[in-house]
DNA sequence: CTTAGGG
DNA sequence: CCCTAAG
């Protein structure tokens, strides 16, 4: 081996010592369970255990016209136990029919209304967990008008939190998180009763929490939106176990980056898998025009700077102050909006929509929502940009989710299980709706929870931010997908959907498409349902609105319960030198041994990255690919250093070829020069590539 | 994990 | 960009 000396031509370019791999050796981090996720966990099966419960008194009190909310935590559960019949979960002809009788008109608009009216504080106190459900269930029964919801919500974190409750230009905005944080304590209390009769109640939830819930929630009119009339909900009530889980580490995935600080060495950021199974929709003409920001935005830190090496995950662990702080900001300035979510919009914002059946995709969002009114968004100079997530269905006119984008993945899939258990549970599919009261029940129980995949692959860190995975990427339109993960030690047999392939499918074409919308006549699902009440996939695969061809099946990857996703952590701050990342997390060799990835997003490299690769190259050598990324992308999460060789590679062959035959983004003749120079030096200097080495083609710096 | 190279 | 042997 050779000694590697570093000798100073001059340059002040920093050079890194680069101790023995040895030493290197970044040790196994500890997981750290981190209160926050045990938090979102609870909060999780806090609303999904409340969720089901609304969904009985829904329709227990389908004349009520009370203008609270309501909220059946900590209240009598047992007075609505009559309302549960069995036969709703049948298949069959007996259980549509229980359904549709069972079927009410939920006044939940009415309740919605009035309670977005409230002022904060009385939002909040007003059982807000249920204003998340209602809004989350836009669909409306007898109501003419229909309203479309705009969930917006901030990180589960803990962290910072963007809510808002906002209606007909009222807009509650509070940031909860503060509260939730020292909630967090005292958990909920949980009731169980095996013998399954007995409603689960979540009691005494903390004051929290519900603001936490009811501040998720955000509401706007969709004039053109159909009205539909959700049928009874007929989830059994089950066990929610609720409460801190301090012992259970595993089950949470460590999403707490060390503390430590690891000199000179990030955080390895990914491992990627292909995942075959997965198809893609290019993109098509309806989304071409779609404005979206640059990908791009910041450029990396020079070589020679000062700047210390420190990983961002280091950094932010020393950050959560400041990003409340920073989304105090956000929410302040959305608060003061008094409109809808629009409030948030601004050169950043991204919008996807999708579609419930499984498609879901970027674009503008004007056309579903009111335009924001102007004179606002000069106040948004606020740089957190969100990312709109529009979820549509046959019986769910729309919902809007705004995250911000350095909203993260977790918060997204909590929200994302929420809402898809909602809308399951009020599909007509009483099949489905068993299956998802009892996927929800697993989930509560850690067995199942929501995955994510973004352009096929799994988004598993929940800590990343929708930014950082490229979620918010125009390169990522519709590539997201959502998928229930059933866990096989502790899901019933029943959740193993393995007979049930994952479909994705248009939902123009869903019903004829979705393998599980098809079901026997024995399901008892009359032609109607099959037409409008196609069974939610268990994944769902974004696809563009023109794209009404592809069927992606994907099984459901069996997850271990240390994969359970559903928590989150902390957020990274938002900062230029975050620029969009496709970010995978390790996989479980074993477990993904056989699941294959897609191809990360093509990125081509810009102008500006090719000169700091080069001129990263020009100092440190070829054959310090580490370095380089550490000393020029560091802040490019998206680049690996092998990424960043095989960008050399390419750049050294392109010198090398006839301009007429290089393609793509031309790059600068001086620059292919530098690339040609410097690969004839260091070619030249394998064995002594610690020199530097500032302009090949003038002078070549003394080796040592 | 990094490198180095082939695919 | 991916994959993988080597170190």
């Amino acid at each position: 081996m050779v000694v590697k000396k570093r000798v100073d031509h001059g340059f002040h370019v920093p050079v890194i010592p680069k101790a023995p791999r040895s030493n290197r050796r970044r040790g196994a981090f500890k997981k750290k369970l981190d209160g926050n996720q045990t938090w979102a966990i609870e909060l999780l099966a806090a609303v999904a255990g409340k969720l089901l419960l609304e969904n009985e008194s829904s329709s227990a009190s389908s004349n009520e016209k009370e203008n609270t909310i309501h909220f059946d935590y900590g209240k009598n559960p047992e007075k609505e136990d009559g309302q549960y019949d069995d036969r709703l979960f049948q298949a069959g002809p007996l259980g549509q029919q229980a359904r549709q009788k069972e079927t009410v008109s939920v006044p939940q608009i009415d309740s919605l209304k009035d309670t977005l009216t409230l002022d904060t504080n009385q939002c909040l106190q007003s059982e807000s967990a249920l204003l998340f459900q209602e809004a989350s269930l836009v669909s409306n029964s007898d109501c003419s008008e229909n309203v479309t919801t705009d969930l917006k919500f901030g990180n589960f974190k803990g962290i910072n939190a963007s809510s808002k409750l906002v209606r007909k230009g009222e807009e509650i905005s509070h940031n909860f998180w503060e509260s939730v944080e020292g909630g967090t304590e005292s958990g909920f209390v949980k009731h169980i009763d095996e013998e399954d009769k007995n409603v689960d109640v979540v009691q005494n939830i903390t004051s929290s929490s519900k603001e936490l819930l009811g501040s998720c929630v955000k509401c706007i009119r969709s004039p053109s939106s159909k009205g539909y009339i959700p049928e009874t909900l007929s989830l059994k009530r089950r066990i929610v176990s609720l409460g801190t889980r301090d012992d259970d580490e595993n089950i949470f995935r460590c999403n707490q980056r060390s503390t430590k600080v690891k000199a000179y060495r990030p955080i390895p950021r990914r491992r990627v898998k292909k995942f075959l199974t997965y198809k893609y929709k290019k993109v098509s003409s309806t989304w071409k025009d779609y404005y979206f920001p640059n990908a791009v935005r910041g450029m990396w830190p020079v070589c020679n700077s000062r700047k210390t090496y420190c990983g961002r995950e280091r950094c932010q662990s020393d950050i959560p102050a400041k990003k409340m702080k920073l989304f105090d900001q956000g929410s302040v300035l959305t608060s003061d909006r008094g409109i809808r979510g629009e409030s948030f919009c601004n050169l950043h914002e991204k919008s996807m929509k999708a579609n419930m059946s499984g498609s879901a995709h970027f674009g503008h969002d004007e056309n579903v929502v009111s335009s924001p009114p102007k004179g606002h968004k000069s106040s948004l100079s606020y740089k957190d940009s969100h990312v709109r997530l529009s979820i549509k269905s046959l019986r769910v006119p729309e919902i809007f989710i705004e995250v911000p984008e350095n909203g993260t993945v977790g918060s997204l899939k909590m929200f994302y299980s929420l809402l898809h258990t909602r809308l399951m549970s009020s599909s007509g599919n009483a099949l489905l709706q068993k299956r998802v009261f009892e996927a929800v029940a697993a989930m509560i129980g850690g067995g199942v929870h929501v995955g994510l995949r973004l352009r096929g692959r799994k988004v598993r860190d929940d800590s990343r931010t929708l930014l950082q995975t490229g979620i918010s990427s125009k390169d990522n339109a519709g590539t997201l997908a959502f998928e229930l993960e059933p866990n096989p030690v502790d899901v019933p047999l029943s959740l193993c959907f393995n007979d049930a392939p994952v479909v994705v499918s248009d939902s123009n074409h869903q019903s004829t498409r979705s393998p599980i919308s098809n079901p026997t006549p024995s399901t008892g699902f009359g032609a109607s349902d099959l037409i409008h009440d196609p069974p939610p996939p268990l994944a769902i695969a974004n696809h563009n609105s023109e794209s009404n061809h592809d069927v992606v099946l994907a099984p459901a990857p069996v997850k271990s319960l240390s994969d359970c996703q559903l928590t989150s952590t902390a957020i990274v701050p938002y900062s230029e030198m975050n620029a969009e990342e496709l970010t995978m997390v390790p996989m479980d060799q074993k477990a993904r041994r056989s699941e294959l990835a897609q191809r990360r997003t093509r990125r081509p490299f810009s102008v500006d990255e090719v000169e700091a690769l080069v001129h990263s190259v020009e100092k440190l050598g070829t054959g310090r690919w580490r370095d380089v990324k550490l000393c020029a992308f560091e802040g490019a999460n998206h680049r690996t250093y092998v990424d960043l060789k095989d960008k050399w590679k390419t750049l050294v062959h392109t010198a090398q070829i006839a301009p007429q035959q290089r393609r793509g983004q031309p790059v600068p003749q001086e620059l292919l020069d530098r690339v040609l120079a410097a690969h004839a030096y260091w070619s030249q200097h394998q064995d002594k590539q610690i020199g530097k080495h500032q302009d090949a083609l003038i002078a070549i710096p003394t080796e040592v």
